[in-house]
RNA sequence: GGGGUAGUGGUCUAGCUUGGUAUGAUCCGUGGUUCGGGACCACGUGACCGUCGGUUCAAAUCCGACCUACCCCA
């Protein structure tokens, strides 16, 4: 194999900068760019094909639960968000306003939504009379504004784009299960479409969310060694319910309090996609989400009869995958060089590109390069669409192995806190250990070494080891995982 | 939160110190030569120099404020 460099292009390396890769990434990529407007950036075609994937898979798996998708205003009256205590106190510091509309100042400021708990639920409570009503599933697909101090393109944005989900159960072992069942639709979203590996679990009490009871999270560990909280699941108890009054009557005709629950998974996912894949030369995409997984490119040549019939055979071929369920795209621009084209696709991360020029033509085959490790072969027409299934699950899983293997090397166990920090010097990672769950030693944690509980995993909520805290020696019982967050 | 860097055709950029309407490249268009890892020639289109204000006969350039983006550190 030709050894693959990328001189001309000027992209920064990802191992020498990459914050400023993933800025050139983006935007080369075109998956975004950026807008007039502070932290609020313009989603391109190439990125919110993205985002549309996204939503056909979500879907697919709300409405077998029986989630419904409705649609809620974007603005709140001010009323409304101050009904929770917890909960505006959480959101105050980020909210844009609007105090004039129509050319008058309003009598009630109306904020615009950080998230929707406050305006949905005041309706919630209409609708839920009777044991009958629940479970109540609704979800909706929005956006929402969270006016953000330091931002970055798709991880933290002013203006971002989400799903989020609300629910009201009778008690709280339905509401429970449905947190569970959501946080499941995430994790296995991530590892099945995303290709990248997270973990799954309960935060800490000072991570959880304005409002909460309980919040689980995914957390995916980036190249750099840094988390990402990639999606999150609420168990919201009954402070909602009781500040608007859903309640219901039970079938013994008493009036009963009800549990809810609220989960999200917004357009930061596509950030920690580009993160966790990408590579010297651009996006790479996992098949199974990339809006194009097969480009064929048509290579002209000195005799125009061959590039003539190369470009023909091209069509064939893209024609047939096309047919065979294959999202292929044709590129037979000619106006180019074959490596000006060549560099433009591997910018965007099309996971198989298949060249075929007056060699293909007459011997009935192709040429395919892999995107993730630029392995080249060739293949016989007949067995073109075989071969091609075969390299784009052979990819989707390789990206996912390669996401495990960074998990695992990216992620140590500590047992005291001089292994602690010592792990810590000069490197970031996930570290994994005993904690007493305290906030003030969690407050100390972070100054010491800007690292935070990520997540308690899930299958260690149980856990019961009689040991003492990593950091202030008192009495620990599970172990959670640390990191340094996005 | 602290420090730094930068904003000039669609994109990247020279000019700024020492004021006189803007350099080059790329993209795009036309014609031609090319074509298997960012080709080339010719001609052409395209800029109220981030915004607002000040100084001046004259401002991309000097002064002030603001906006936006990026980097580094908390």
């Amino acid at each position: 194999m030709a050894p693959v460099t990328f001189e001309k292009r000027a992209l920064t390396k990802k191992s020498e900068n990459i914050a400023e890769w993933y800025n050139d990434v983006v935007l080369r990529a075109g998956l975004a760019e950026y807008s007039e407007i502070k932290g609020c950036m313009i989603i391109k075609p190439h990125g919110y094909a993205l985002w549309e994937h996204t939503q056909k898979v979500l879907n697919a798996w709300f409405k077998a639960d029986g989630v419904q998708n409705a649609y809620f205003p974007v603005f709140i009256p001010m009323h409304l968000l101050q009904k929770e205590k917890e909960h505006v106190a959480g959101f105050s510091p980020e909210l844009a306003v609007v105090t004039h509309a129509g050319g008058e100042e309003l009598a009630e400021p109306l904020a615009i939504r950080p998230t929707s708990e406050t305006i949905m639920y005041a309706t919630f409570g209409k609708w839920v009379q009777s044991w009958r009503d629940l479970p109540l599933k609704i979800n909706q697909w929005c956006n929402v504004v969270r006016w953000e101090k330091r931002t970055y393109p798709f991880l933290r944005t002013s203006e971002f784009l989400w799903q989020e989900g609300h629910t009201v159960h009778a008690d709280e072992d339905d509401a429970m299960a449905m947190v569970l069942r959501a946080l499941e639709w995430y994790r296995r979203f991530y590892e099945e479409q995303f290709a990248i590996s997270p973990y799954v679990g309960l935060k800490s009490s000072s991570e959880k969310f304005a409002g909460a009871e309980r919040t689980y999270s995914v957390e995916i560990v980036l190249p750099d060694g840094k988390a990402l909280q990639a999606a999150t699941s609420h168990y919201l108890g009954t402070h909602f319910a009781k500040a608007f009054d859903i309640t219901y009557l039970d079938d013994a005709g008493k009036s009963t309090i009800t549990h809810q629950t609220s989960w999200g998974l917004s357009t930061r996912a596509i950030g920690g996609l580009v993160l966790s894949h990408g590579d010297d030369a651009g996006l790479v995409l996992p098949p199974r989400v990339a809006p194009q997984q097969v480009v064929v490119l048509a290579v002209g040549g000195k005799d125009e009869a061959k590039a003539q019939s190369a470009i023909a055979y091209a069509r064939t071929l893209t024609d047939h995958l096309q047919h065979a369920g294959v999202r292929a795209v044709l590129d037979e621009d000619m106006n180019h060089s074959m490596g000006y084209r060549i560099n433009e696709w591997e910018l965007k991360g099309v996971p198989v590109r298949l060249e075929i020029g007056g060699r293909e033509a007459e011997a009935k085959t192709a040429t395919w390069v892999r995107r993730d490790t630029f392995e080249k072969g060739t293949v016989a027409e007949a067995e073109l669409t075989g071969m091609v299934e075969t390299l784009l699950s052979g990819i989707q899983s390789s990206l996912l192995e390669r996401s495990e293997e960074l998990k695992r090397e990216l992620t140590v166990d500590v047992a005291s806190w001089k292994e602690f920090t010592k792990v810590l010097d000069g490197r970031k990672t996930f570290l994994r250990a005993l904690w007493c769950e305290d906030p003030t030693c969690e407050a100390e944690i972070k100054n010491e070494t800007k690292t935070t509980p990520r997540v308690l995993e899930l299958d260690r909520r149980d856990e019961r080891v009689e040991g003492t805290c990593v950091k202030c020696g008192d009495p620990a019982h599970r172990h959670w995982l640390f990191a340094q967050s996005y």
